[in-house]
DNA sequence: ATAAACTTTCAATAATTTTTGAAAGTTTAA
DNA sequence: TTAAACTTTCAAAAATTATTGAAAGTTTAT
């Protein structure tokens, strides 16, 4: 496999499996096409590269950025505006820990403790639904947790316990 | 809130977060319906709590039982086949990180050996792959490690222990 | 101030995904 | 074996989501 190729296959790659995690296509292959592009790449770059629209490249570079992942640079003596993404790999998945714990998780904790504290009436399915809700709330609540810790600071004391752990 | 205010609104939210993450709505709301419902349920059942088709509930019930977090039940004296959820949360916790790791993060982690194994021309590009689908290989492999280890065995023990450190 | 270079917005369109419902298939009881 | 009870399948329709491209907006150099 040569370098077009494997690069090809992985901006491919990472783009259905974005869509399985339900970031679209164009996002994820933008964010991939950033991540191994060793210089920053204007907006024609991408264009050209993924064959997207002006339009398409606009809306999804904001996203990224958004997501604290990619960053707008300056090229000396280029008008146009280039873009770059954070290629610290660790850097990386802790942002996007961060930013999925607060869009997707802190809300969902908050139904679920909110759900799990209706009053008890006795019944059966009552009782059930507390019960689950509430461990639900535990698990999300551990889960992220987790999540943080490994995301925030002792990343990599973390990592190398486990991985002596697991080998 | 009452019990029937309180099951509506987890059921939206679950099927809202299921959106988020890949998974379709009527699916998520039918595990999550099976979720907290003390007894199995019935097709009719669970269309006419979600109105929603016959077909639709027949297909992704056949989803979540493929994913092993729904099971076929048999009530006596009755004909029809009654569906219920894993209950215990960790065992569905488990379940599905189980399925993700084999749907998603191994199939991924061969294609990242795969293109990261391309041959180093020396030039910049090539070298900056390499790196960075080495780097996300390494990364999903140690995800995917803590993930199985928590998952398999120890979960308690592993729970319990990250519980103290990060408290 | 102007115009060239560039970016963003957004209504229209395209692509994809989900849902429906009726026909086909299966199982069970008698 | 038959027919009633039930489930699955799948082509068509609906709903949702992504993409385009051109007009509007912004910035910069002169």
């Amino acid at each position: 496999m040569n370098y077009k190729e494997a690069k090809d296959k992985f901006i491919q790659t990472w783009g259905s499996l974005g869509t399985l995690w339900g970031i679209n296509k164009a996002m994820a292959q933008i964010h991939a096409l950033l991540l191994i592009s060793p210089e920053p790449l204007s907006m024609e770059d991408i264009m050209g590269e993924l064959h997207i629209s002006r339009g398409n490249t606009s809306m999804n570079l904001r996203q990224l950025i958004d997501w604290g992942i990619v960053f707008k640079t300056s090229v000396v003596g280029e008008r146009k505006e280039f873009f770059s993404s954070e290629k610290d790999i660790q850097e990386l998945a802790k942002q996007i820990a961060r930013e999925r714990s607060r869009r997707e998780i802190q809300p969902t904790l908050k139904v679920l403790k909110e759900v799990s504290s209706i009053e008890d009436d006795g019944t059966d399915k009552t009782k059930e639904f507390i019960k689950q809700t509430k461990s639900l709330h535990e698990l999300a609540e551990t889960a992220d947790s987790i999540m943080n810790r490994v995301v925030n600071q002792e990343a990599n004391w973390i990592t190398k316990t486990f991985i002596k752990l697991l080998k």
